[in-house]
DNA sequence: CACCGTTCAGAATCTATATTCTGTATCTAG
DNA sequence: CTAGATACAGAATATAGATTCTGAACGGTG
């Protein structure tokens, strides 16, 4: 056919990443790649490079556009409880998965990958070190005007957000019903709405 | 030289539960196996059978021996938060890891493997089912005798306490540092200390 | 001391998979 | 309309890994 692609790099991207994101890297084929996409091996080879390639590409992606709509208002300076409480509604919303996939890329990365690929392992880590850093913020800023009550330690409180987070990742990547999840949503955030009497 | 072993079946399953635990299941190979676990590729396929066996009876032994230690006394009938704080306490001391693997082995089959194969998510939910059992109760024994707060709903906070551990897991796994793990303890099990004023 | 069953190490096999290669169809440019 | 470059589908290759098989070593038994 071709000297104008028949398939666009974007959407192929968009759909190796959601494969990964289901399948896991070890389990996904080349083949199921190249099914999934639409692409053509050649295509795909010349655009990312070997599996890995692709891989780190696709959880660069997962960064950059499910992550980062994810955290949205919460990623502002002045992010407040409000945006915080946002952030887990649209959590639960399952708005942002298209994708229709459970959990998150990047905590199975962690799980899957980053022990044996450094280049896995740091982008984990900063993904972490960012999700960290957007609770506290919001928790220092709530302290600040005075809407935090005072047994909340934003330091401490943000290390138990993220951890939270990562866990109904993987609660919810093996089927745990999303009425569970909520709970444990409710139960966390509970304790930054009492009255700081 | 052998009309007998050489090698001793629970000791060849200890080792292949460390090997999977640390690298998953297929990260691992069966020359891995036959290597770490001293025996031999005969006796390994004799005992055991193939690798998915295999690994089933590494997860059984992960329930059997670490989940249950791990948990000690938070599995009886009349546990309350003391023996709650005693696990956490547990799980931090990284004692119950002889095999110095961090995070959760069955969080990380939760991701890597639960998705397909059902035998394994089977395991995965009853896990997360015992473990939920077990805070909950500790929880509402707690409730009973009026050592908890008021304002904490017992059902939810289990099911956050259950999130909060398969966290730890993902983290742990991915090489935080244990400081900021205990933090998000302590953020945690602070709610459970207040005045129930 | 010979035999026999058991277990061993490692070779052989068979399959699956990643990666590269090939011939062909297609489009654009001149 | 032709040349040339591009991208395609799918074949070829190569490798890795799971599983099975083989010949030999060992220890018990008569």
């Amino acid at each position: 056919m071709p000297p104008n692609k028949q398939y666009n790099r974007d959407d192929a991207l968009k759909a190796a990443m959601a494969l990964f994101w289901r399948q896991g890297f070890e389990s996904t084929t080349y083949d199921d790649l190249v099914q999934e996409t639409g692409a053509s091996r050649y295509g795909l080879y010349g655009d990312f490079g070997d599996k890995r390639d692709l891989y780190l590409a696709a959880l660069d992606r997962y960064r950059d556009v499910m992550v980062t709509a994810l955290l949205g208002e919460l990623d502002r300076r002045d992010a407040g409880l409000d945006a915080l409480f946002a952030y887990f509604q649209r959590l639960g919303d399952g708005k942002l998965h298209p994708t229709r996939c459970p959990g998150c890329f990047l905590a199975q990365a962690a799980v899957e990958t980053a022990n044996h690929d450094e280049d896995v392992a740091k982008r984990v880590r900063a993904h972490f070190a960012r999700q960290r850093r957007s609770f506290r913020r919001a928790l220092e800023n709530a302290k600040q005007d005075g809407s935090l009550p005072k047994a909340i330690d934003p330091e401490r409180y943000a290390e138990l957000l993220v951890a939270l987070v990562q866990g109904l990742a993987v609660m919810a990547a093996s089927g745990t019903p999303k009425k569970k999840l909520v709970l444990a949503v409710e139960a966390a955030l509970a304790p930054l709405l009492e009255k700081s009497a």
